[in-house]
RNA sequence: GGAAGAGUGGCUGAGCUGGUUGAAGGCGCACGAUUCGAAAUCGUGUUUGGGGUAAAACUCAACGUGGGUUCGAACCCCACCUCUUCCGCCA
């Protein structure tokens, strides 16, 4: 949610940010609605100040009935304002969570995904002396994907991984939250990549709830887009699509203490999509899933350095991929890519031979205190003040990471040899 | 799921036969006095959000959440949520 003083201030600027988004808002209406609610506030206030000064005139004793009945008049006159307050109010609120944050001014502007910027290629795609083949290819000749199985029990875009692959995602995930948990690595991290003033807080592991609440899910800014959402039935209930949507509103209505800043979360869940409009599109392999595994960072930190937080993730994301030694490019995502609670984002592309083109595996949101408004995570300065906190999240690894393995790792004989830093997780197995 | 009890400030804990209680007392915390410095002691202060202001003053709201009764509700009534204990079920 955005500061409703910001956008009083700024209307033109929010105009622009939103249509660069691609976001269509009625800023000039809900300033409208503003001001009715705002006038609606003052009348209450003055009526119940008048209530007020009724009572405590009445010292304790049973007022006189003139009074009396003066505060029964006050008590209609209250009520019909009360109403008209609650319904201009309710459609304000409504009408100032539509409004995205704005784009950082380095954010380029795009129309679509297809605008956004190539900011470095890391590594060259990976040559074979052979025709490379897709992961769902080599994966189904070996058992590690049975996809008819899972759609007869579960439906399209459900599989049943099998095998090495299983070991092969576990070994993933426990290296990632091993990295992410070791100081030193860290702060090797944040050297190279030129970060001033980051620290090397460790994260802390995290297996948080799967499902939030409608209140929860709306306030972390991700509950726009229902129709991706699965809601559980009979339940006020929906299915987390990553565990930052469980994460981020941890701290909900929380004030939290300077010197334990930064929190940094790592979590692991399951992750459900609807991928609603997607039909036809990646229905082979484990690309686009209704569920799939993620580990998934999140940091609460100070509003000074949360640029340097979002860019440190950046940093780690990076270097995990560089450790597998998986090539990939990172895209700076257009105003139209970022979604409307970022104020920036990046989006990280491994190379696929089998597919011959770079997808995404990583993203990295920068948020600012988009989401920690409506949560109201509040940081309690060592000077006493209080202010909002601000939100990173990115991805450590989902399940795509394992299609890019197996693709970039192929042999000639169908085989996987498993990239050097994952062999301690695979029990000293080099090739699978 | 059933029964009983409970939800008050950073913590603890009064108030719950309705009115001067945004809320006693204690702990903690901050500042000051004392001290060479500290402990102890004493004094002062210490919720959050909205409106208002240059900043104040001032003002409104919040005692789990939402309704209701009343001139007036932390206190009475209703619903829901959460927690505790017991029963049932279960990894």
């Amino acid at each position: 949610m955005l500061d409703i003083q910001y956008i009083r201030d700024n209307p033109d600027k929010v105009k622009t940010g939103s249509k660069n988004k691609g976001i269509n808002i009625n800023v000039d209406k809900l300033l409208e609605l503003d001001n009715i609610r705002h006038k609606l506030l003052v009348q209450i206030e003055d009526l119940r100040k008048t209530r007020n000064s009724l009572n405590d005139s009445a010292k304790g004793q049973r007022p006189s009935e003139k009074d009396i009945e003066k505060g029964k008049k006050l008590k209609h006159q209250l009520a019909v304002l009360d109403k008209q307050f609650t319904e201009a109010d309710e459609k304000f609120a409504k009408a100032l969570r539509e409004v995205p944050n704005m784009p950082l001014d380095s954010v380029p502007i795009g129309k679509s995904e297809d605008d956004n910027v190539v900011a470095r290629i890391v590594g060259e795609p990976t040559k074979f002396d052979f025709e490379p083949k897709s992961h769902w290819e080599l994966a189904e000749a070996r058992d590690w994907i049975d996809k008819e199985r899972a759609t007869k029990i579960a439906g399209a875009r459900f599989v049943y991984l099998k095998g090495d692959l299983v070991r092969l995602e576990f070994a993933l995930m426990q290296y990632g939250m091993d990295v992410l948990g070791d100081e030193k690595i860290l702060q090797a991290i944040i050297d190279s990549a030129g970060l001033k003033g980051v620290s090397p807080k460790p994260f802390t592991p995290v297996l948080p709830p799967a499902v939030a609440k409608t209140e929860v899910f709306k306030a972390t800014g991700r509950l726009n887009k229902e129709e991706q959402t699965y809601k559980l039935e009979g339940e006020d209930l929906w299915l987390n699509a990553s565990a930052e949507h469980t994460l981020s509103p941890m701290y909900m209505d929380e004030i939290l203490d300077e010197k334990e800043m930064p929190i940094r979360l790592v979590g692991f869940t399951t992750a459900f999509r609807r991928e609603a409009g997607t039909y036809g599109k990646d229905t082979e392999g484990i690309l686009r899933l209704h569920q799939f595994n993620k580990l998934e960072m999140e940091s609460f930190s100070l509003p000074n350095g949360s640029l340097e937080e979002h860019l440190f993730m950046v940093a780690i994301q990076e270097y995990l991929m560089q450790q597998l030694e998986l090539p990939y490019r990172v895209l700076e995502k257009c105003t139209a890519d970022i979604g409307s609670p970022n104020a920036k984002g990046v989006d990280i592309e491994v190379w696929l031979p089998g597919q011959d083109k770079y997808r995404e595996t990583h993203t990295a949101d920068y948020i600012t205190d988009y989401q920690a408004r409506p949560m109201k995570t509040r940081v309690r300065r060592i000077d006493g003040s209080v202010e909002l906190v601000h939100t990173n999240d990115a991805t450590v690894f989902s399940e795509r990471p394992l299609a890019a393995i197996i693709e970039n790792y192929q042999t000639k004989d169908g085989k996987v040899k498993v990239p050097e830093v994952l062999v301690p997780y695979m029990g000293g197995r080099s090739e699978l």
